[in-house]
DNA sequence: TCTGGGGTCCTGAAACGA
DNA sequence: TCTGTCGTTTCAGGACCC
């Protein structure tokens, strides 16, 4: 096995899970429920588990469950609806004691109620540091004593490792990934271990044969990027060699809220459904104000009878004066929302409804200063050097250029615009040679040819790309957005018309 | 008795507007 | 004034996480 390649030097970062927590929290206040199957969640009919005690797990109750299948599986277990309020107190409980732990030095990022990173890299020499080890261990017995409940702990040289980490042992469980070690501690383990890999990417792995982590950084990124996309396809090769560099993030700022219910019963009637959404839309101001807070796209969604969603969603005109063009209360949010609804189709009926408000800023905040800010930063970037996140040797790399040239061999195609002052940008195409020549990238003339018709690759901001399709008989034009570097992209095919 | 609620991020298509 | 060009924004949906 390679040495896994060396993340920042010396970083040190903890994962922190409170295991099973709202059923830790009740059987912590409810003597009689401790040691036996506690299962935490929506009691009513058409309900979901929370959280399952461990007792619970081990006749294969989990989260995320029916509740209905819960009960067949364990109907001896005591069933109960989440206390939020007791949950909020403990979780601080610890995040104090995290923050100790932590020190002036360090930095928390608190994910949820019951997990938090911690980047302790500035007062450690590394994960295998004594001083971190026993900080650790002082901060699991005061969980334990001071909150009476019990938390496992990951620790490695990234976010990624220290998070898979927390969970291989858990419950009650350190685990330390010494720096060198990602690789193999990664590999053998199964492609679900990876944050990010849910049900639908597991099934696309398996399709290349791919189940195990080992096999994900065998693959080539490509073949990845090429079946995942360009984000998720780089991310997760990247994770499958252990290599993750987002730092923890002490304080992050909320981009939307949102609330709905799912109904007893699915329900057809639009005046009931208009009633519905006043309510939840209530929900929704109330908590926007309370946080201060004003947004300018509104989202109904729906869920069908069927399963199947929708969501349709409005974006107010901006305005240039403060609040102009927001909405916040919960008058504002209906009258933007009751029109999406109706353009709903509810027949068959509608078994949840939501509502949400994104575009949040500030209730006092000049809406013109959030934008001016990222294009100032958008520009300090591009003179930095810093077209993309990706690394610049990354097939589809955009990068940032002095000068651009035509290479006839290599395939490359200019970009410009937002990004293109004062520096150039350049899109590399992925290898040429398997593509056939009419769909070869064509260096300064930006044409690409393709069955249906031809199309002009088009600058669309950092990391996107236009092509915009002309249609061979109508002259109709169309618009493919492709991520740089997808497979997509290296085919260029254009809509059928 | 089958499948919650509140989020985030990504992607492709289409609309917008200079 | 009209029309084509083309970068940006918006919309809608999927996947994922806790």
């Amino acid at each position: 096995m390679p040495p896994t390649p060396a993340g920042p030097a010396g970083r040190t970062v903890l994962h922190v899970d409170l295991d099973a927590f709202y059923a830790a929290v009740e059987q912590r206040d409810k003597p009689s429920l401790r040691g036996k199957p506690v299962v935490v969640g929506g009691t009513a009919w058409r309900g979901v588990v929370a959280t399952a005690s461990y007792e619970a797990r081990a006749f294969g109750v989990g989260s995320a469950m029916p509740t209905a299948a819960a009960r067949r599986a364990c109907p001896w277990a005591a069933y109960l609806s989440p206390r939020f309020a007791a949950y909020r107190t403990a979780s601080s409980q610890v995040m104090a004691l995290l923050a100790e732990l932590a020190g002036p030095a360090g930095l928390m990022e608190p994910l949820s109620l019951d997990e938090a990173y911690v980047d302790l890299s500035g007062s450690s020499t590394g994960p295998e540091d004594d001083g971190v080890l026993a900080a650790v261990a002082a901060f699991r017995e005061r969980v334990r004593t001071e909150v009476g409940l019990t938390a496992s702990v990951g620790v490695g040289t990234s976010k990624l490792v220290a998070k898979v980490a927390s969970d291989l042992r858990k419950p009650d469980a350190l685990l330390v990934v010494p720096a060198g070690q990602e690789r193999s501690v990664l590999a053998p383990l199964g492609v679900r271990s990876l944050p990010g890999v849910g049900p639908a990417t597991q099934a696309r792995l398996a399709g290349l044969g791919v189940s195990t982590v080992g096999q994900l950084a065998a693959t080539d990124e490509r073949e990845l990027v090429g079946l995942l996309g360009r984000a998720a396809g780089a991310a997760l090769h990247a994770a499958a060699l252990g290599v993750d560099h987002r730092p923890v993030v002490p304080e992050r700022e909320a981009k939307s809220v949102s609330a709905e219910e799912t109904f007893a019963t699915d329900v057809v009637d639009r005046a009931v459904l208009a009633g519905e959404l006043r309510r939840i839309a209530g929900r929704v101001a109330e908590r926007l104000q309370a946080a201060d807070l004003r947004g300018r796209t509104v989202t109904v969604k729906a869920k069908r009878y069927d399963f199947s969603t929708l969501a349709r969603s409005a974006t107010t005109a901006a305005g240039t004066t403060t609040g102009a063009g927001t909405v916040a209360s919960a008058e504002e949010i209906v009258a933007a929302a009751l029109p999406l609804l109706q353009a709903i189709d509810a027949t068959g009926g509608l078994r949840l409804l939501g509502v949400g408000v994104s575009g949040l800023v500030g209730a006092t905040d000049d809406l013109d200063a959030p934008v001016q800010t990222d294009l100032l930063a958008v520009l300090a970037d591009v003179e930095a050097g810093n077209g993309d996140d990706a690394p610049d040797d990354a097939p589809g790399a955009v990068e940032a250029v002095e000068e651009s040239e035509e290479t006839e061999e290599t395939g490359k195609t200019e970009e410009t615009g937002k990004t293109g002052e004062p520096g150039e940008v350049e899109v590399t195409a992925p290898p040429a040679a398997a593509a056939p020549a009419e769909r070869q990238w064509r260096p300064g003339q930006d044409v690409v040819h393709a069955e249906h018709g031809h199309g002009w690759v088009q600058g669309s901001g950092v990391g996107r790309v236009t092509i915009r399709f002309e249609g061979p008989h109508t002259g109709v034009g169309r618009v493919r957005t492709f991520s740089v570097g997808d497979e997509a992209l290296q085919a260029a095919d254009p809509p059928t018309w």
